[in-house]
DNA sequence: CTGAAAGCGCTTACAG
DNA sequence: CTGAAAGCGCTTACAG
């Protein structure tokens, strides 16, 4: 029923291999030739069939993408970007959920995902670095994005973590800030974003001569409730605060809804400062402190890698490790300086009994 | 060098047929013959080639999803949602994004992606149904979402968007407020969601006896910005209200964004209302009352109503309209009763100069 | 520069 | 209940 390559042979004159030159774009064929084929294309309107010629060439020009849940901003805005920029150069991108389990991050590896991609882009959460290396079959490129991973059997493509960290608490510490919160993490934490990020903010702490207190470092699930619940506790654990660093902005943002609906005022009694600077970020009350990860940068560097793989004009042996550069967007939850926001009220720590709330949006 | 269903066939001593009647789960099979196959398939680690299956069976179990914008909280969450229930159905969703251009609408409809999927769900929001009903090419089913069509000729799962809104600007009258501005519509909109909201916000006035006014309608691109720009043309123009429905809820955040910035209290001297029940409408401050369309049942629905057409359970011949529930969720944004939210200050409508902001999350 | 043939790994009539 | 053969629509060596 569909126009076949036999079609627009027989119309143009010419044998398949001349239709099937001319598709893919072979360099010598004499003009007249190739106008005649792209001619009786036209009038019949052909269209190659995609799955005969990944059948037949092993190439889908599709990119997998694992992440753990698409309705996560962070994720859908990555996803958003790499779908734009991959389409750019003619491949499309198929998305997988892992749910951060196991099974479903080894079936991601392993399963009809790879099989119907070029290529995978791949957020593990829970699986190491030797169970991704056992667990991999066949030899399609594998590009690691985020922090879980870090090895150099692995092309990889992160965020400047410990960086990028150290510098938001640098900013919070140069507003006058000394017991900042940390959300995200616990204290044991070493890799992962959560440790990269915990590291940054323990640098920046010990430049400035303040103490580590494990005490502020609160454990949370990386979503806006894990956020809220997090300060929640920390608020009736009755431990002093004047500052909270969300490891990332739906943390952050979550932590923000619970201290304001507890009368805690955000900056007066205690800045908010989160990581990814996703869009929401911009436009919360009051507006949100944060990290830009360089998600852009991100997005274009890891398309590019793992396409230079799969044609193979990447060759490097080992594994290539990009890291995107990051910047501060300071915001009214954090501003510079704690002083210039607060001319006569001056500072007290943030507390579960803090009166009714003021918010300077 | 991958395993095939001949290595198999081998394996177990019996035809490709064989191979092919027990994977697809043929019934008169003996066990015996089944067993030897399932057996050889464990042994040799085979996995059917789903391109090859693709090529010679016509099907690829994937379904194709095209929205404008896969960055928008509500198409991250719904296409999350569609690729866990198409999941249970053993279907995958390939996601198109059209930027809201006709040239990528036609695109989505006739090129690549119907090609690879067996069936679309399709969010237009330029092409009418007459130039859908005019690209279309073959038969595969297709399925609309959302509201800019509703034709007898196409599969639909959409919101109440007539009734829903109807009831959100009811609870906003019941609290008392009188001039209720729209935010995402102009004020001739007829059809697609800002038109249906708009005539159920017509229609609750109209039954509370308050008058229509045309300059209380803004409107907006549906983004977060959209919304806090529409919000500065209103107080700039002087023009009083004492609510703010934004059509859905990026521009609902984005107008309690802007208000807050410029010292209106929100619910105090504004109320604020939304559209959709995105995760992030639990956790602004205050906390975004809003509608919650039933996004689980249109997930589930339209999954369910496309694989239904494309394995041909579902045989009406004119277009299946679906038709989700909704909620009202009333939140601190907007609360039921004004009054009980302000036993000592009453109220005042908002304007442009209205005093430093105070809010109560 | 172009053609005739083989084959990617399945499913699908068609026999038996 | 099972087998031998054809064929989905391409690309890829191999000739010439």
């Amino acid at each position: 029923m569909a126009v076949t390559m036999n079609d627009v042979a027989r119309a143009a004159g010419v044998s398949l291999k001349t239709v099937s030159n001319v598709l893919n774009n072979y360099e010598f064929i004499k003009p007249a030739t190739r106008q005649k084929v792209l001619d009786a294309i036209a009038e019949l309107g052909y269209e190659a069939n995609l799955t005969a010629r990944s059948l037949r060439s092993g190439k889908s020009r599709m990119l997998g993408l694992v992440v753990s849940d698409l309705s996560v901003p962070y994720y859908a805005e990555l996803a958003s970007r790499l779908m734009t920029v991959a389409a750019a150069r003619d491949y499309r991108v198929l998305v997988e959920q892992s749910a951060a389990t196991r099974a479903n991050e080894l079936t991601a590896l392993q399963g009809s995902l790879s099989q119907l991609t070029d290529g995978l882009l791949f957020t593990p959460l829970v699986l190491d670095a030797d169970a991704i290396a056992a667990a991999r079959r066949g030899t399609k490129p594998l590009v690691m994005l985020g922090e879980h991973i870090d090895d150099p059997r692995f092309d990889q493509v992160t965020m400047k973590n410990v960086g990028a960290a150290k510098a938001m608490t640098a900013h919070l510490l140069a507003g006058g800030r000394r017991r900042i919160a940390v959300i995200g993490a616990s204290p044991g934490d070493g890799a992962g974003s959560p440790g990269l990020r915990l590291a940054g903010y323990r640098e920046a702490l010990a430049e400035a001569g303040v103490a580590f207190d494990p005490a502020l470092i609160v454990p949370a699930e990386w979503r806006r409730d894990g956020g809220a619940s997090a300060v929640a506790r920390l608020l009736d654990g009755g431990q002093p605060f004047d500052a909270v660093f969300g490891l990332n902005d739906a943390l952050a943002l979550g932590a923000m809804h619970e201290l304001l609906l507890r009368g805690v005022r955000v900056p007066e009694d205690a800045a908010v400062a989160g990581f990814d600077d996703i869009d929401e970020a911009r436009f919360s009350s009051p507006s949100l402190t944060t990290v830009a990860p360089g998600m852009n940068e991100i997005a274009e560097r890891c398309v590019q890698l793992l396409i230079d793989r799969i044609e193979g004009s990447e060759k490097a042996d080992s594994g290539v490790h990009v890291e995107a550069q990051f910047e501060l967007r300071i915001r009214a939850s954090a501003p510079a300086d704690r002083v210039s926001q607060l001319p006569q009220t001056g500072t007290s720590p943030a507390s579960a009994s803090a009166a009714e709330g003021k918010v300077d949006p």
